[in-house]
DNA sequence: AATGAATGAGAGTTCATTCAT
DNA sequence: TATGAATGAACTCTCATTCAT
């Protein structure tokens, strides 16, 4: 999945793969110049001709790459999807346990959310360009959270009861955080949030080393404020 | 607020205010007829002539009675959002604590959204339709929970570093939540979701009676399996 | 089948059926628009803003009276269908046998084709455009001449023979003579035309009085030069 | 005129005469793909991409053999005017007498389309793609048939008064006969049709024995039932 | 000769909004 | 107040043709 990184083409627009490489940079620049005018005006306001015109190609260029307006979002979708996941998973995986990581990919998430604005406007309004795109985002992302807790859980890391509902939480959380302090303002600090946020986790689905009450101390400096 | 139920006009058509009983039912009925339309279509692939036809009424009394479609649309949003509210507010004052009041929250939400899928449609695509009452309904229902967090805080029920974090952190789980086990499907128990979330809250950020261990004996019976 | 006539609506546009007199104008003269507008260019060449422009009306009008362009032309197909139907069935009528009906029927073909050229765009277009249409018409047109045929058969006008073969023939006798002798020139004598080919049908499948020769002496006249 | 088969070049698009084996094989595999193409869905609704797509070339190809759209088009057209020429054309000289060559020529000419039902959908849509070839080819048609019957007329075998009305009259029965049992549908026997249409045109133009009464005992065979 | 990307004029269609009745 | 016809700007998409390689 690395060759799905923003200069790459995702693999679902395989349908009119470019045979040179004047076709595969065209359809990059398409690509790119969607996702900003999406970004900037939305799926309905958004135009072809203002793609096309971003992107420095003829209006008819744009179908010669893509078969429609909604295929591009699609398109667009899927690669930011990708393009999420690949920014948060490093940071996830060095993480040395299951609510350190919960905390890196807040932090990571926020941070991605702050360098891409437009993710929302994108995957959020595939709820209603595109609803399979967003159920597969949103369904995907969940079984990757459920499937950490549920190792994390064997490892003893957190308790044993974690599943699905703890993973559609914790992505509910994320992506509210992300908005408030990713797009809205981004004023605050991302690690300050990180903290809070993995500190009630800690105790809320944390394994707890017995007599030490309710703050695991394997997290230190996870005290903060109310921000 | 009790006029904003279902069968009320809400304040803010106020622009277009019917001066007889038979503007004020042709009103609501195109209100009514709107909130299914948007909620079956969507805004964009939604259409004053479908509203009209919904309601019974001619093309042109639509205009009669509100100023675009925007305009409508705003109304339903506020609607919308007073009737969540109106909705979770009894059980929220009724429970004795703070995290017995958000898992009262969380039960009657999902409750709601299930009865009113439609509100899903219309809040979230708010966002990209009339993005001032997006962030008036997420940031009014932050600030409440909030507020009663602080309040928590006071009586000693929850722990005294919650917060704006704290808050956007629950309404984003009971958001995806509610489109997971309230839209999406129905199936599950949603006592035994609202039971888990407590828990985890309790132990995240309630307050710990000292000695007692992570599980708050306050709450018995909120340590359900992973579902 | 009086109504059908060219200033009435014809009942297939029953869809959008305007509730107004101005409604029903405004139909009927897109629907006139339309057949001078195919007539002229063809259906392909023909574009809805020529339509509206013959019309005068706006573009956005011919869309609350038809559904598409292929819409008005299937419409347009029917009426004229009907309107050549309606033209030459008088005269068939009032012809005191079988094979002066043919010639009658031929006559006023051939007059109507003059009158209203566009007929040939039109009807014989719509076998590429709406196939459906286009066989509706011959195939009806043709039922209704081999009716009339077995009904001379059984007064003993014509042979016992005659039957479907009989009926696609004298129809693709009159389609091209009149294409020959109604569209692409006029100058020739049209009830020269039609006695020759009486003679021909009079002999071919006539019934002859026996030791008379070929010539059906009932038919005085229809002994024509060659043209 | 031998060179006019199917797998020769025709004449007509010497403009860009192909100077290797290799040029004069892809001219060739695109006109093939034309007539399938213009054939299958009519010469509007058919694109060049999907020409060349069948004949296995890359779409700039086309135009390095065709002119335009219209090009191939023309050249169709009067290749297929050819094809049925020489289909029928050995038949109609091997006939003994003139009603004899009639028969000859609807019997070949419903093999031809029922083996190439797309002559109709290229002959027929010339009318209002490139009407000269439409009226060429059937007015070339045309002036066979008169030609052949004049010559029936000086060997006696046909009355003295044909002439070019009759000769559109065959030709009209003809195309339409080949319509409805050529092409809409083939159980038909295709040698009692031509029996039947004989038998009409025996007695109709024939010139009749004395004393036999209407049906020419030259042409056994030829009272068929009404099909 | 052949390839396939690029072009852009042009078409059909939609629909929020206005207006006359 | 209610009706429904009329309006026209705006948009997506097609495809014959040209061009650079």
């Amino acid at each position: 999945m690395e060759e799905c990184g923003p200069d790459a083409t995702p693999p679902d627009v395989a349908d009119k793969t470019p045979r040179t490489e004047r076709g595969r940079r065209t359809q990059r620049a398409i690509l790119d110049a969607a996702a900003a005018e999406f970004g900037e005006h939305g799926f309905h306001e958004a135009s072809i001709s203002g793609i096309t015109r971003r992107a420095g190609v003829a209006l008819g260029s744009f179908y010669t790459w893509f078969d429609s307006k909604d295929a591009v979002f699609r398109a667009l979708v899927s690669d930011m999807s990708a393009r999420v996941r690949d920014h948060v998973a490093p940071a996830i995986r060095a993480a040395p346990d299951q609510i350190a990581a919960e905390r890196a990919g807040l932090l990571e998430f926020l941070a991605f959310a702050r360098a891409h604005k437009e993710i929302y406007r994108i995957i959020d309004e595939s709820e209603f360009v595109d609803p399979d795109s967003f159920r597969r985002h949103y369904a995907t992302t969940a079984e990757r959270i459920e499937a950490r807790l549920r190792r994390g859980a064997k490892r003893g890391e957190v308790i044993a009861e974690v599943g699905e509902v703890h993973a559609w939480a914790i992505m509910g959380m994320n992506v509210f955080l992300g908005l408030r302090y990713g797009v809205w303002s981004t004023e605050e600090d991302a690690a300050g949030i990180a903290d809070t946020i993995a500190a009630m986790l800690a105790r809320g689905i944390g394994v707890q080393e017995s007599g030490r009450g309710a703050t695991d101390k394997r997290h230190p400096g996870l005290e903060p404020g109310s921000r």
